[in-house]
DNA sequence: CTTTGTATACTAACTAGTGAGTGTAAAATC
DNA sequence: GATTTTACACTCACTAGTTAGTATACAAAG
């Protein structure tokens, strides 16, 4: 039971996907993710109604994996809750190594779309980021810590902030940084009885 | 004595400022800034040697004033060190509830131009955010900080992170939360001595 | 003092190419 | 027989950048 061949429609958002996020939404015509998708433009349209909507299916198709890879890297950490929110950006700033990285599709694509701000694309990436600060403030609401909510989205910035300033300076060590400072930040957090000595 | 004329160089980069910062540079035209600048673009190509050259002295254009803007309301807050800081982030949040903000010009072109690391435009901005980290670093010194160099720069990334998060969800209230998050990694790290009671 | 030369600042019209999206008819696949 | 895909020509708006030429000012040469 070997992977199921693609359909059409995964072909051209799996191209989609990678011009996109290495060259930007808008860099990258209709014509290029046809090409590299070995489809013709025409094929595209059927699919799709328009860029819009392929640009919106680019960030869908990342949300749920994003997300359970945040999940994994987490869960897999040893040590205590600011042990493994630290793990997550360690693992990003991995990544940020590899010569293809370009920050995150997301910020991005929001950033490159700034001038539209009811685009759906917009609004999937808001909810995606959404659903990951919550899920972190559940993390953190079941280790006890009161101020959930806001400590995941301070989390969350400085995550986001080494998304940014990573790219700009292309320098992958600001999310270890920021894996710090969240580290800092979640251990002050955490109830004095289960802080790690 | 008034203010002096300014001169078609002046008026093509103002143009240009206000088009870019508002609407992205890819989405903005060569045509629509001379539109809006008044001239030709045979003009404007008289002035600067191409859009690249042009969308470099944008930023140029905003590095200082953006600096002024932030040691003047360092500066001029009361309290310590870290409330200091926090008035920049509850200065940038009042900006942000204006409907033309955007976020950060710096931080969006460089999102735009991911796919040309080397563009003047992202040295620039690359070079005025290691500037405010320069200034903010010096800050903390003075204060008898011994960690000045990391902390200022967890406070550039709570900051970028509350552009590139509050654009993404249109909430000015991110930079308050990464105020408050400055606020606690500055206030833990100044020496007991001076620490605010 | 008038002519000629030259540098600056500017304009109108144009080139050559790309952008998203469509029309249509025929072919392939299910 | 319905859905999916191709081939490809086409529209129309827009894009960065250019060709060729004009207005003004100021200085040197006659």
């Amino acid at each position: 039971m070997g992977p199921t061949t693609p359909s059409t429609r995964e072909r051209i958002i799996a191209a989609a996907s990678k011009l996109f996020y290495s060259e930007g939404v808008r860099a990258v015509s209709v014509d290029a993710v046809a090409d590299k998708a070995g489809v013709t433009k025409r094929t595209l349209y059927y699919h799709f109604k328009s860029k819009d909507d392929l640009v919106a299916a680019y960030l869908e198709g990342r949300d749920q994996p994003n997300l359970a890879l945040f999940r994994r890297w987490f869960s897999e950490a040893d040590g205590s809750v600011a042990d493994k929110v630290r793990s997550i950006f360690h693992h990003l700033a991995v990544s940020a190594r590899h010569p293809k990285w370009k920050g995150c599709g997301f910020l991005r694509t929001s950033a490159e779309l700034a001038n539209m701000p009811g685009h759906p694309a917009i609004k999937i990436g808001a909810a995606h980021k959404k659903r990951f600060e919550g899920w972190l403030s559940e993390m953190f609401e079941s280790e006890g810590i009161a101020s959930a909510e806001p400590l995941a989205r301070q989390v969350v910035l400085l995550m986001d902030g080494a998304f940014a300033a990573g790219l700009l300076q292309r320098d992958a060590s600001y999310m270890e940084t920021a894996g710090d400072a969240a580290f800092a930040l979640v251990n002050a957090a955490v109830p004095t009885k289960t802080r790690r000595r």
